[in-house]
This record gives structure tokens, C-alpha cells and sequence, in this order.
DNA sequence: TATTCGACTTGGTGCGATACCA
DNA sequence: TGGTATCGCACCAAGTCGAATA
């Protein structure tokens, strides 16, 4: 069986990922709440308490129904069943590791219950119920109206069924492909009838969910039934759990091959990079007992293991630190041997190339503002992607800029603005007022509400108080900021009523700071500075349940600063009266200033400007790697299909990881220090993220993720997986409580030292990169019709970028006022068919009156006809217009846009399509992506 | 060898600027 | 011309990943 197209099936999942989002984003708020119950339990054992918090959080959610607690409270006690049955040292050392988890993980979810659920869902509110059933609605829409379009000929019921089967179970890729396609097509196609079945879709999907909610409710019965046979039957339980399992895992295979899942016998094709060594490794020979060895303790255990045994055999290293030492030995690729894709003809002209005066093209218009804007924009281009690179690990030889700006000292307020506590007027030190302003000026925020950003907060601000304030100044409760805060927003209401003469002098002001700090001088060539200012005080809003959120953000002085320049250049002066931390001359790296946050204790740096040669060479880098990996994707996704069959537990886990980062586009997911917010990626994923059913919704090994990831942002998606990843996800979670990790034999290192090896500069995030950038150029080509108008070409741009950010998940809240925007556009749009309407009934009076002869008359009936066609051509784009908005509500479509698609795609669809450039970029992404622009040709294919 | 650090990239929010429309 | 909707972009938090360090 050849490898699925990732691509097309995540669009044939897309939908759904779109259509769950709101559904799941609703029930955040439930999802992980009462930390009353999960204290009170603190007697019983951890997997009670983990029952408990599974059961609260499921009896919360609107769509988990009764019978999946049910089925959970019978998996564990299936789990438990079989656990008792186990009695290795291993068990032991696990327990003692569990006992440790436990403890740390009460602590996580008392401080995660505490406020959790309500701060959550405060993004939350913005997404309403409506949006939620409709987008739901929308899914199973999009479902019903591809199988309509499926067997519009047929008998409905018969064929359904096999298209469902063919779905799972169909061994052709070709086939596979070519169904997703024509699905996402009819997905599309149904979104943009979607606006105006709004109304009938509503009802109807409502009778469809209530009764696909009590099929549910039966399945879910049957599967359970189903799950206890298996894991009584399948995994029968012994004392070497892989053993067992290569048993079954040998039947398995003879029953999946007959069920087209089989993956024997499959040959790795040839690839560019190393994965021929990786297959030679003798896998298949490694002792059966392998597991109950080092290769399958889990990695944190590993480390005391490690110390007990310094000296082991060859056999027993691990084959992915052989392979490191091999690695060491071998020379890593120079840059130009990866870029074999710039084309030599390029670095000919490298010494030809100079900076070169480009006028960039500007809108069309002839406007005097748009006139003046045009000269703005001629400016000096340099062309760096036609010189040669180097590749000394050097970044620049001439380095030269102004130092940072430094926020502006603190302004007292004035003596009528009173702060209060217990009632009484209270005049507060100068430092004790600037940090009370930091907290009033969010007084209408919901930060405040949360208790974990007061505590934060009053603990740094008593800190900055003087002695006498912090022995009055005890409870915050009693701290009136009422008119601090009504004096800054009278501020700023200010600000935005300035006069215009004040504005033009506020800009001018800000135009001078700007050249002054905002450009350095790097190998010859003036380039701009992405963020010149350091960053001013503040209160600390860390995202999602952040334990330091509200912590105070202190001034950062020249003292803190890090000046990064070359020898030979004009060292910035420090503000008078103060000195630089430190002048460095680093050119192997590319910030110019650098201090170090409080809070966190993290870096942060002043760096160049995306459209500066130093990131524009990095982008093109990072795009060439995921071109790289187009060409021996095919090899590396047979290796980890077979990997899924590996003996050693490892080797599993890492293979069904790299199949979720490929299939999904999940972040490595990095492990994280208990002080920042709880939030995963695909290596950190723990058993209470997913959660399997052997049928979901008519579909089969169905894995349900649930968790929160960067941002705290939420991603739940129900993917149909392979039977055999199924298993193995069970097998992962066998014996294992909700807060242990899912993967806990693979961490994002290793997996990427695997990567590395398969093709070199390989990492986890490079399949994200890889599979956006292909999903736009396979959407753009199904979705772009050459002959329609260029606003409907701009759709279909924007329906393919928007795959591409569901397939990533980048989601936004919705925008404020977007039903109000909605619902005004929705009345233009009905202005406009009565003004059709009207202007059809005249042409058709004209055009009876033009028949009477007269040649006035035709004239006038010729007008007609225009303004109609005028008429029709608003309408339509109007309603473009609203079917893209009301699609864009809650999907993100710049992150993608300017961080994953190689941007050589658009802009050779462009030049194909005849589309503007300006329609799909605006001035700062055009300056990003100048490089992409001026190399990329109509037939460029990524 | 595990952990920490450093240097980046990625990502959403919110506010001011700009475009659009009556 | 003024009001409002939309867009652009600064801001800064939060990731990834390789190298240094203990």
C-alpha cells in the first residue's frame, strides 16, 4: 500500500478541524474545570483523581455525553484490570515515577483548575453559539453535499455506504487522491452556497445533530464493547509487553495486508539523503527482549539507568546515538550544497550584482497621494539573493547602527488624580504610582479578574513601595484605581481627537525617531531595523493560565543593554549619564542589542527588519529545505509506515509521532518548565489529549485530539487514522494515567537527530513548512479557473490560503463587530439585487422601446444594458465579499501567509493568473518577499 | 548525557492609520 | 468632509532547535 497523501487528507479533514473549532472553543470553558472536586479527592488514589478530572471535564463538554463517561470509567477499569496482572520491576520503578507525576501534577492542576476554565473561555466569548452550530452545520453540510455530488445518479443509501468503505479502505493512493481532491472541492463549492442556504441549512442540521448524536450514543456502546475484547484478547498480558505485542502485531499484519492496511513488503524507493544507512540498521535482529531493555525505558527513567551502567557494549547503544557518532564524522553539507536549487547562473552574476535602483510597482492609480507614494516607494533595492553567499558562519563584516531607543521616563500624574485605599486618599511614591498605573490602565481588562495576575501583581508592586506605603498598602481589594484609571483613558480619548496639526507634528516626530534608530548600516548597505525600541514597563501578560502573569516588568536601563556592532564602526552612544553592559563584536550573529527580560530571565533582541537581506536569505534557506523534503517525502513516509511495526517501543513511538507532525502539521512540542503554561505539541502530548474510538461518526479509528498548544490557542480535531497507528496509540496508553506522556520514549531531540539522518537540515517544523506550502500550491491549482474575473480569483487565493491555515490551525478570535459587518454588508447586498432588479425591468423597456426603431432610443437602451452589467458585476463582487469574510471569521490567514507559504508560489500563480501582485501582498509583505518576486516565473512549481 | 542557554522563528492582539462611503 | 470599517503593523509572548555547559 503506497503512502497517503498527507496533503489531501488533511484538506479532507480540514473541514472538519473548521467546523469542530468552534465547537471545541465553546467548551473550553468546561473542558478543564472543578479543581473543588479534584482537591477533595486527594485521599483517593491518582487514578480516581484522574477519573474525576476526566469525568468533570467530559461532563462539562456539550458534545461528550454521558456514555463516554461511561466508556472512560470502563476503559480504566479495563486498564486497571490489566494492570493488575503486571508485576515487573519495571511496574516498580514506573510506580515511583507515577507516585512523582501524581504529586507534580496535582500541582499543576490545582494551579491550572483554579481559574482556568473561566479565564479560558474569556477568548472564548467572542465565538457564540451561533457561530459554532453553523460552522458545525457547515461541516456536516459539506459532508452531505459531497456524497450528493458523489452519487447524484445513483441510489443514495447503497453507494454512501461504499463510498465510506472506499474511504478507509481503499488500497489505491491514486484513487485516495483523486476523491480527496474532488471532496475538497465539493467543500469548497458547498462554502460558497453556503451563505445563501443559510437559513434551510440551519434547520435541517439541527435534526441532523440530535440524531447523529444518538447514533453516537450506540456506537460509542458498541465500541466500548469492542475495546474490552481487544484489550483482553489482542493484548493479552504478559510480562514483556512487546513481545506480546510483535505476536499480535504478526497477525495484525496478515489481517491488515488482506484489509488493504497491510504495509509488508513494501521497498524504500531511493532517496538523495542517508536513509539507505538508516535501513541497513539490523531492526529486525535486535534481541525479542530489546524492550524490556534501555531502547524502551522510558527517556526520563533512562537518565538513572544510564548512570548505573557506564559501560555498555556496542549492541547496547542505542542505534540513534551510533548514528550520532557516525554523524560526527561525517561533514555536514555547505550551504551550497543545499541550495542546489538557486541556479548557478545566479551566483555568475554575482559579481556583477550591485544595488540597484527598482521602482517597485505601485497601484495603478494616478492619484497625486498615490503619485507621491509611488516616488516614496522608489527606493534602493538590494539585490542579495544574486550575490554570492557565504558560508563561514559569518553574518556580516560591517556592522553599524544607532544603539536602541529607550522607552521615555516616567511621567508623575498630576496632583488631582487621586489613588484610594480603604476610602482614604493615599499620595504614593513616585515608583509605587508608575507600577499602580500599570495595573489601572488595565482595570477594564480581563486580566484583573484573575487572581493569579493580582497576586502576581501586589507581590512585585509591594516590592517597589516604600517602606511606609507596604505597611498600609496590605489587600488590593481595598485599592481604589478608579480615577487613575479614568485620567488614562481620558488620555488616550485625548490622543485620538488631536487636532490635525498635532497629529502631522506627532508624525513627523515619529518619522525622525524612525530614521534616526530605525536603520543600521550593514556590509555597505542601509537596511531597516524591526524593532528599534526596547521595551517599555509594564505588567507581564503571559498567554493562556501563565503562572507569572501580571509580575512587573521592570524599565530595562543601558546598564541592561548589549551593544552588538563591527570594530570598525561608530559605536552608539549609551543615553548620557549611563554606559553600555556590553559592546560585542559577534558577526555570527545578527541582533545588535540584547537584554535580558525578569520575568522570564529570557533574551530579548533588537533585530533587522524581515525585508532585510539577513532574514530574506534565511526564508529562501528555510523554503529550499521543505522543497528538499518534497523530493524524498515519499521515502521517509514509507520508513515510518514500517516503523509502526518496530520491535523497540521507541522506534514506534517516534514513527506515529512523525506521522501526526506530518498528517497534522503538530508542533515538535518541546517540554516545558512548570513555570510557564501548561500547552503541548506532539512529542508532549499526554494520555488525557487524545482519546481513541474505534468508530466515530461512521468512520473508523477515529483519534480525538484535544489540547491546548502554543498560545494556549485550542486544537481539537477528530482524524480517522490508520488501524495500525491505532493499536499502537493503545498500546502507548496502556497502564498509563491521563498526565503521563503519550510518547514518553521520544523526545523533540531525538526525533529531530532521526530526522537529521533520514535528510540533512531536517527538522520537526520543516514538515509544516512543507506541507503549507503544498497544500497552497495543490489548492491553487484545483481551485483557480483561468476565465473568472480576478475578485473570483482572489477568492479562490484566499479559500487556499485559508486550507492552509486550518491545516495549521491558526485561529483569531472573531473580530469585534463581525456580525454587526455581517449583517451591513448582507443589506448592501440586497440594495444591490433590487437595484438589478430595477435596472433589469428597464432594460427590458428600453430594449422594447428600442424596437420601435428610433436611434435615441437604442442608444438609451444600450446604457442600460451597461449599467446592468455594471450592477450585476458590484453585486457578484459583493457577495464574494461575504462569502470570504463569513469564511475568515475565525481562520488567521497572515501567520501562514508570511511564515509558511514559500512565497514563490504566489507570486508565479500571479503572473500566471494575471492577478496583481498588490491583491495578494501588500507593501511590508512585498518588501519580505522582494526576493520571491523578482526570481519567481509563471512556471515556477515548489 | 542531561540540562540550560542563546538565537532565532512563529503567532495573536490591539491600536492607530488609511480607505471607503454617504 | 466626516464618520466608520478595515487594514497594517508594532508589540511582545511563546515556540523551535542547536550549541554550550555542568
Amino acid at each position: 500500500m503506497s503512502v497517503e497523501n498527507p496533503v489531501s487528507e488533511n484538506d479532507c479533514e480540514s473541514g472538519k478541524v473548521n467546523g469542530n473549532k468552534n465547537e471545541h472553543v465553546n467548551g473550553i470553558h468546561n473542558g478543564y474545570s472543578t479543581s473543588e472536586k479534584h482537591k477533595s479527592s486527594h485521599k483517593s488514589s491518582s487514578k480516581d483523581k484522574h477519573r474525576d478530572k476526566d469525568r468533570d471535564h467530559k461532563s462539562s463538554s456539550k458534545h461528550s455525553s454521558s456514555s463516554r463517561d461511561k466508556e472512560k470509567d470502563k476503559h480504566s477499569s479495563s486498564k486497571n484490570h490489566s494492570s493488575s496482572h503486571k508485576s515487573s520491576s519495571k511496574d516498580k520503578e514506573r510506580s515511583e515515577k507515577d507516585r512523582e507525576r501524581s504529586d507534580k501534577n496535582k500541582d499543576r492542576s490545582d494551579r491550572e483548575h483554579s481559574s482556568k476554565d473561566k479565564d479560558r473561555s474569556d477568548r472564548d466569548k467572542h465565538r457564540s453559539e451561533k457561530d459554532k452550530h453553523r460552522d458545525k452545520e457547515r461541516s456536516e453540510k459539506d459532508r452531505g453535499d459531497r456524497d450528493k455530488d458523489r452519487h447524484k445518479n445513483s441510489s443514495s443509501d447503497e453507494k454512501k455506504s461504499s463510498s465510506k468503505e472506499k474511504d478507509h479502505k481503499s488500497s489505491s493512493s491514486k484513487e485516495h487522491k483523486s476523491k480527496d481532491r474532488d471532496r475538497d472541492h465539493d467543500k469548497e463549492r458547498s462554502k460558497s452556497d453556503k451563505s445563501r442556504s443559510d437559513k434551510d441549512k440551519h434547520s435541517s442540521s439541527k435534526d441532523k445533530h440530535s440524531s447523529s448524536k444518538s447514533k453516537d450514543k450506540s456506537k460509542d456502546e458498541k465500541q466500548e464493547k469492542s475495546k474490552s475484547e481487544l484489550s483482553s484478547q489482542e493484548y493479552p498480558v504478559k510480562e514483556e509487553p512487546m513481545q506480546v505485542d510483535d505476536v499480535n502485531v504478526k497477525s495484525e499484519l496478515k489481517e491488515e495486508s488482506e484489509d488493504g492496511y497491510g504495509i509488508a513488503n513494501t521497498t524504500v524507493s531511493s532517496c538523495d539523503y542517508s536513509l539507505s544507512q538508516f535501513k541497513d540498521e539490523p531492526l529486525a535482529d535486535l534481541p525479542d527482549d530489546e524492550e524490556s531493555g534501555e531502547e524502551n525505558t522510558p527517556l526520563s527513567e533512562r537518565k538513572a539507568v544510564k548512570r548505573r551502567m557506564p559501560s555498555e557494549s556496542k549492541e547496547d547503544i542505542p542505534l540513534l546515538q551510533r548514528k550520532k557518532s557516525k554523524k560526527k564524522v561525517k561533514k555536514e553539507p555547505d550551504y551550497d550544497e543545499e541550495e542546489e536549487e538557486i541556479p548557478k547562473k545566479k551566483k555568475m552574476k554575482a559579481e556583477k550584482a550591485k544595488a540597484t535602483k527598482v521602482k517597485i510597482e505601485q497601484n495603478d492609480g494616478a492619484s497625486p497621494t498615490k503619485r507621491k507614494k509611488k516616488q516614496e516607494d522608489e527606493q534602493e533595492v538590494w539585490k542579495w539573493w544574486e550575490e554570492e553567499k557565504k558560508d563561514d558562519g559569518t553574518k556580516w563584516k560591517f556592522l553599524e547602527h544607532k544603539g536602541p531607543l529607550f522607552a521615555p521616563p516616567y511621567d508623575p500624574l498630576p496632583a488631582n488624580v487621586k489613588f484610594r485605599y480603604d476610602g482614604k486618599e493615599m499620595r504614593l511614591s513616585q515608583d509605587a504610582e508608575e507600577v499602580a498605573g500599570f495595573y489601572a490602565r488595565m482595570l477594564d481588562h480581563d486580566y484583573t479578574t484573575k487572581p493569579a495576575f493580582n497576586t502576581n501583581f501586589f507581590n512585585d508592586w509591594r516590592k517597589v513601595m516604600t517602606h511606609e506605603e507596604a505597611k498600609t498598602i496590605k489587600d488590593l481589594s481595598k485599592c481604589d484605581f478608579k480615577e487613575m484609571h479614568a485620567f488614562f483613558q481620558n488620555q488616550s480619548e485625548r490622543n485620538r481627537n488631536k487636532t490635525k496639526e498635532e497629529k502631522a507634528e506627532l508624525k513627523a516626530k515619529n518619522e525622525e525617531i524612525q530614521k534616526e534608530y530605525g536603520f543600521c548600516i550593514i556590509d555597505g548597505h542601509k537596511e531597516k531595523i524591526g524593532n528599534f525600541r526596547i521595551e517599555p514597563p509594564g505588567l507581564f501578560r503571559g498567554r493562556g493560565e501563565h503562572p507569572k502573569m501580571g509580575m512587573l516588568k521592570k524599565r530595562v536601563m543601558p546598564e541592561d543593554v548589549l551593544i552588538n556592532c563591527s570594530k570598525d564602526s561608530k559605536v552608539p552612544k549609551p543615553p548620557s549619564g549611563h554606559k553600555w553592559k556590553e559592546v560585542r563584536h559577534d558577526n555570527t550573529v545578527t541582533w545588535l542589542a540584547s537584554w535580558t527580560e525578569n520575568v522570564q530571565g529570557q533574551a530579548k533582541y533588537v533585530m533587522l527588519n524581515p525585508s532585510s537581506k539577513l532574514k530574506g536569505e534565511k526564508d529562501w534557506q528555510k523554503y529550499e529545505t521543505a522543497r528538499k523534503l518534497h523530493k524524498c517525502i515519499d521515502t521517509i513516509r514509507e520508513n515510518y509506515r514500517n516503523d509502526w511495526k518496530a520491535k523497540e517501543m521507541r522506534v514506534r513511538q517516534r514513527a506515529v509521532a512523525l506521522y501526526f507532525i506530518d498528517r497534522l502539521a503538530l508542533r515538535a512540542g518541546n517540554e516545558k518548565d512548570d513555570d510557564q503554561a501548561d500547552t503541548v505539541g506532539c512529542c508532549s502530548l499526554r494520555v488525557e489529549h487524545i482519546e481513541l474510538h474505534k468508530e466515530k461518526d461512521g468512520k473508523e479509528y477515529v483519534v480525538v485530539f484535544d489540547f491546548l498548544g502554543k498560545d494556549s490557542i485550542r486544537y481539537y480535531n477528530e482524524v480517522p487514522v490508520e488501524k495500525r497507528v491505532f493499536k499502537n496509540l493503545e498500546l502507548f496508553m496502556e497502564n498509563k494515567k491521563d498526565s503521563d506522556d503519550l510518547f514518553d520514549r521520544l523526545n523533540t531531540q531525538t526525533l529531530n537527530e532521526h530526522l537529521k539522518d533520514l535528510m540533512p537540515g531536517l527538522t520537526a517544523k520543516v514538515f509544516r513548512t512543507y506541507n503549507a506550502s503544498i497544500t497552497l500550491q495543490r489548492q491553487l491549482d484545483e481551485l483557480t479557473d483561468g476565465d473568472v474575473s480576478i475578485p473570483e480569483k482572489i477568492l479562490a487565493y484566499n479559500r487556499a490560503n485559508r486550507a492552509v491555515a486550518i491545516l495549521c490551525n491558526h485561529q483569531r478570535a472573531v473580530p469585534k463587530g463581525h456580525s454587526k459587518s455581517m449583517e451591513a454588508l448582507k443589506e448592501k447586498i440586497q440594495a444591490k439585487r433590487d437595484q438589478v432588479d430595477e435596472a433589469e425591468e428597464d432594460l427590458r423597456q428600453a430594449t422594447k422601446a428600442a424596437k420601435r426603431g428610433s436611434v435615441k432610443e437604442k442608444l438609451a437602451c444600450d446604457k442600460k444594458k451597461k449599467a446592468l452589467e455594471r450592477l450585476r458585476e458590484q453585486l457578484k463582487k459583493l457577495e464574494l465579499q461575504e462569502t470570504d469574510r463569513d469564511e475568515n471569521k475565525t481562520i488567521a490567514l497572515g501567520t501562514s501567509k508570511l511564515n509558511y507559504l514559500d512565497p514563490r508560489i504566489s507570486v508565479a500563480w500571479c503572473k500566471k493568473h494575471d492577478v496583481p501582485i498588490e491583491k495578494i501582498y501588500n507593501k511590508t509583505q512585498r518588501d519580505k518577499f522582494r526576493w520571491a518576486i523578482d526570481m519567481a516565473g509563471p512556471d515556477y512549481i515548489f
